[in-house]
DNA sequence: CGTTACATTGAAGCTTATCAAGTGCAGTGG
DNA sequence: CCACTGCACTTGATAAGCTTCAATGTAACG
């Protein structure tokens, strides 16, 4: 369980309420068996029943939905701090797979362990359900994207949400951060080409707003793109760090 | 509170688990005060911050958020027994805006209640967290759609979940339900112009699968519709009374 | 009976997809 | 060390799908 305090899951709480020594304690115990994942191998699939979900500590992990055309889109990627499949621990079935992207470490989460945690840490249950709402405000977001925003708009407000949530648990600042992701996956989640992505990304590096290369984005003129995107993060609902 | 055994909520979440006497007396006591509101009146605003949310009993309303150059993005709609702004009651500020689409009754529920009720009625909790996820579950659904469908394939689907979720609660069966959507709403939801939904539903008709028409939606040829819009309803999770 | 809201249709044009070809680079095995 | 392979990225040409603009139709309503 190594230092609980600075895990990322842990930051990432306190940013919502200040987590007792007690709580604390009920939260690094929720962690469970630490494993590793190689990248590019499903660690859940769709369709598949599953009693567990896991809690991201290293690595980006994206979840998608496979179409019986075999196209993909991508719903939401995770990052150090996130849980993954708690939406489905409820439902029958997994209505997603997940892919790790780079290897990855996650410690596991029994759903038993989740339910006894909410009748018996009602705070950090609390914190929970906020991080889990949040994810889902993260999944609106992004639909509001698809369906409204134009190409370049939405490369935009994607690469600046990840910047903001990255800089949560220290990951990410105002310049830049690391992003393992390939154009493929960019298209895949944004609902364009692979072909188009490329596009876009040059329009935005040669208009000096931003460059995606070699594993690293950084941003060349942040308010700017704030702007081209229309980027509100009201929705994050992380008003203390954002980008600093 | 009426007859709590014949109401949409206690329907859909019976669907789930099958509530006892004492949780259903517990779900009942979470019914706040009924209230009516008028079609096209906003009832929670974007950026307001909410302290409750509601349980909506008879009526449409439509969750969306509207971007500073004026679109909007429908994210869902929500129909008799759905929860409202359950998603935002944890979140500082409501992410998006409630329409009624009709005259609608829903019945509040304070945000204290419902965390008391997570503390006291476990399997009660659960449930009310399995119709959450399910809610997630089809806001996904919806973004694959706009990310990766086409028009036609798009609105088929949509028609075909919108006669799933209804006839899980008694308002719709494989023949077709009763719809107060305009084109313009189904524009906002599908991502696509108005002019264009016409046409769409202008093929559909004439491809002889479904009729949307003077507030009703009639299915033609239920299964061609399934297949064009590769319907599998495994997200909703309601293995039991899908149509009929 | 004019007004308003919703539905319908045509024409023109733009955004994005698709197809096709080619570059650069890292890893692999001879 | 070098040819070979595969993957990610890049660019151009063409075409489809959808939007926008503009006009018209139709039913309900005060």
């Amino acid at each position: 369980m190594n230092n609980v305090a600075n895990d990322p899951l842990t930051r990432k709480l306190s940013t919502f309420v200040a987590l007792s020594e007690v709580e604390l304690a009920v939260l690094a115990r929720l962690h469970g068996r630490c494993r590793t994942f190689k990248a590019g191998r499903d660690m859940v699939h769709q369709g598949q029943a599953e009693r567990a979900s896991y809690i991201l500590s290293a690595g980006w992990v994206c979840s998608y939905k496979i179409q019986p055309d075999g196209t993909r889109q991508i719903v939401d990627f995770q990052v150090p701090g996130d849980f993954l499949g708690l939406r489905s621990v409820l439902l029958r079935t997994s209505d997603h797979s997940f892919e790790p992207i780079v290897d990855i470490k996650a410690t596991e989460v029994l759903t038993s362990d989740l339910l006894d945690t909410f009748a018996r840490a009602p705070r950090l249950a609390t914190a929970i359900l906020w991080a889990a709402s949040r994810d889902e405000a993260m999944v609106v977001e992004h639909l509001v994207g698809i369906g409204r925003r134009d190409a370049d708009a939405r490369m935009a407000h994607f690469l600046l949400e990840m910047g903001a949530r990255l800089s949560l648990v220290g990951l990410g600042d105002k310049q830049g951060y690391d992003c393992p992701l390939t154009q493929y996956h960019l298209a895949d989640a944004l609902g364009l080409s692979a072909v188009h992505v490329n596009r876009v990304l040059r329009q935005l590096r040669e208009a000096g707003l931003v460059t995606f290369r070699d594993g690293h984005v950084t941003f060349e003129d942040f308010d700017g793109l704030v702007k081209l995107a229309e980027f509100d993060p009201a929705y994050l609902d992380q008003s203390g760090p954002l980008l600093k």
